[in-house]
DNA sequence: ATAGTGTTTCCAGTTACTGGAAGGTCAAGC
DNA sequence: GCTTGACCTTCCAGTAACTGGAAACACTAT
């Protein structure tokens, strides 16, 4: 398989599939005589997993940690739940500090009349902290 | 004012507000016979104009249009508003996608037992497609 | 033989800073 | 007058995770 249809296998664009070897995240594959990646089944699931690990948010360090327990078949469930729920903590912080940037500037949006005027609250509130987002306490 | 004055009222690192300069998002400020930076109130208003802007998670571009219509006395409320409003757009965006993502991985994390067997439902999710976040439709 | 597509390497750019080195400036204290 | 320490300058490099593009080689079909 060369790398084209290893990438489309994976749901990956050739170009992160040759990242992912160069930085040393997925084993390097194998090449043909004439110097042409050749990837096999297993490579490309190994692909795949980074891909969806990636999906959730996972980043390249982490990948590595996961890859590490996904391949090895000796690993306790609670090295694995132990990253991931460390990951969901940081999902819901950022959902957080989601909602509470959403309300403010929906907010402001809201109070804006959206007219010819120069007159706007969003404005105003970024130009003036007594009145915009994360107020000093 | 010198450098570390102004970042302190603005509540920017120093750094920031000369690499802030260097990109000219904002004017580069006069500089004293020795050379140092010196800034006056309206340059700080816009420095922390920015960084609230930041804050709200505006890109460094759109900041760039913001501070242009901050300084445009004679702008109407609806260019504002507009900007806002697709920022607001991206934010809600981004709000589900955390949503299906938090509540993929932690449906993921209560099935897994989280003890010293290697069974675990993370990590066959991610190496199998079938049952994992962003299903193929 | 040649056209077209696929593949290779390598370099550069992206975003928004941040860290650090080497060196110049300033005010205080002795 | 000199030293100490804080502050300032520029410039270079690095971060995360790719992505774009150039130049050159390989493969396939006609």
């Amino acid at each position: 398989m060369n790398i084209s249809a290893a990438s489309k296998a994976a749901g990956l664009p050739a170009k992160t599939v040759r990242y992912y070897a160069d930085i040393g995240l997925v084993p390097a594959p194998a090449r043909s005589e004439s110097g042409y990646r050749s990837y096999d089944d297993a490579s490309v699931r190994k692909l795949v997993f980074v891909r969806r690990a990636r999906e959730f948010g996972f980043s390249i360090s982490e990948c590595r940690d996961l890859l590490g327990l996904y391949e090895d078949r000796r690993r306790s469930s609670a090295d694995v739940k132990r990253i991931a729920t460390a990951r969901l903590e940081e999902i819901a912080k950022k959902q957080r500090e989601l909602q509470s940037l959403h309300d403010e500037l929906a907010h402001l949006v809201d109070a804006c009349r959206g007219d010819d005027r120069p007159d706007c609250p969003i404005i105003d509130s970024l130009g003036n902290p007594r009145r915009g987002p994360r107020q000093a306490p």
